[in-house]
DNA sequence: GTTTTTAAGACAAATTTTATCCTAATTATA
DNA sequence: TATAATTAGGATAAAATTTGTCTTAAAAAC
C-alpha cells in the first residue's frame, strides 16, 4: 500500500519545477537536480504533460514549465498523473473484480478510505509543500485568522 | 497505492472464520467457501497465526479459530499481518531512504496520511464488518446513543 | 541543415506478487 | 503403533508490475 518510487519522482520533479518561479527546466536539468535517472524522468515529465500539469515546449530552447501556478496544483493530481485513479483496493474501480456479491461488506471501508486518501491528498497544493504549510482547513497549530 | 490481493485474501479469510462463531475449519474449507487458492490461503493463514490473531491446532481434528473476539480484531492488524507497518512512501518508514536530505518537505504529509489510514483501519473491527456497521466514533448516520 | 529539445513506443532488467511443491512435525484414532 | 489428517516452513516458479533504457521521430532555434 505504498506510492510507487516514479510517483515519488514526479512529486520531486514537478516541485523543483514550481520552484524555479515560471522559468522553464530541461529534462537534464530536473534529473540531474532531483537525482532521478534521466530517461525516467523524461516518461514521468510526458505523463505530467499529458494529464496538464506542465507545460513543454520542443527545441533548442526548450523545457518544461508549470502550467498552473504552485497554488493550483495539488498532491492529488500528481499522483494520479502518474498512477491512474486512487482506488486502495481493486474493488473500489473494477466493478467486476467482486467476483462472488455485488459487494461484499468491506468494499464501504475501501471506498471510505479511498475518499480520505483523495480529500487529503487533494488539501496540498505545491506552494504549501514548498512553503512547509499545513493544508488548507487545518488549524491544528493554533495560528488564527487575521 | 492498493492493497495486495494477498491482504484482501486474508480478510476475507479471517472474515469467514469470525462468522464460525467459534467452531474451527481447515484450510481446505476456508479456500473453498472464499474461492481462494488452497496453498496460498494455508500460508495467509500462517502469517495470520504468527500475527497472533488466530489459534492453530495440527493433526486429525485440526484447523484455525480466531485468537480473539471479533471486537477485538481490527482490519489494520490483518492489514499488517500482511503487508508489514504501512507506510505509504519507502521514506515513512526507512530512514535511509531520502538520500540527499534527513527529510524532504513531502514526508511529514507522508506521515500524516499513514497515521491517518493508520487511525482508520483500527477503527474497524470484524465484527463491525460482520454486521456492516460503522466504525467506533463515526456518527454520520445520525443514530444516537441510548 | 545542424543542434537541441520533447514525444512515443518498443524493449529489457529488476523486483514484487501470486502462487505451488515438498518435506517435516503434530495430533487423533483405528 | 501405524495411518490419516492436518499445520509449519522453506524452496521454487510463474506472472505481473515496476523501473528503467533505447531508438526513431517531430519540433524549434539559430
Amino acid at each position: 500500500m505504498q506510492i510507487t518510487r516514479e510517483t515519488d519522482y514526479a512529486i520531486r520533479c514537478i516541485l523543483y519545477l514550481a520552484g524555479k518561479d515560471g522559468n522553464s527546466a530541461v529534462v537534464g536539468e530536473i534529473s540531474r537536480d532531483q537525482a532521478v535517472p534521466r530517461t525516467f524522468a523524461a516518461k514521468i515529465m510526458q505523463k505530467l504533460h499529458k494529464a496538464g500539469l506542465v507545460v513543454s515546449t520542443r527545441g533548442v530552447k526548450g523545457g518544461y514549465t508549470l502550467n498552473r501556478t504552485p497554488e493550483e496544483i495539488t498532491l492529488l493530481e500528481i499522483v494520479e498523473a502518474i498512477e491512474g485513479p486512487i482506488s486502495i483496493n481493486i474493488c473500489v474501480i473494477d466493478k467486476n473484480s467482486c467476483e462472488r456479491q455485488p459487494h461484499c461488506n468491506v468494499h464501504p471501508v475501501w471506498v471510505e478510505i479511498r475518499d480520505l486518501l483523495v480529500e487529503k491528498l487533494r488539501s496540498y497544493t505545491l506552494d504549501k509543500l514548498i512553503n512547509n504549510n499545513p493544508p488548507s482547513g487545518d488549524n491544528t497549530t493554533g495560528r488564527r485568522r487575521a
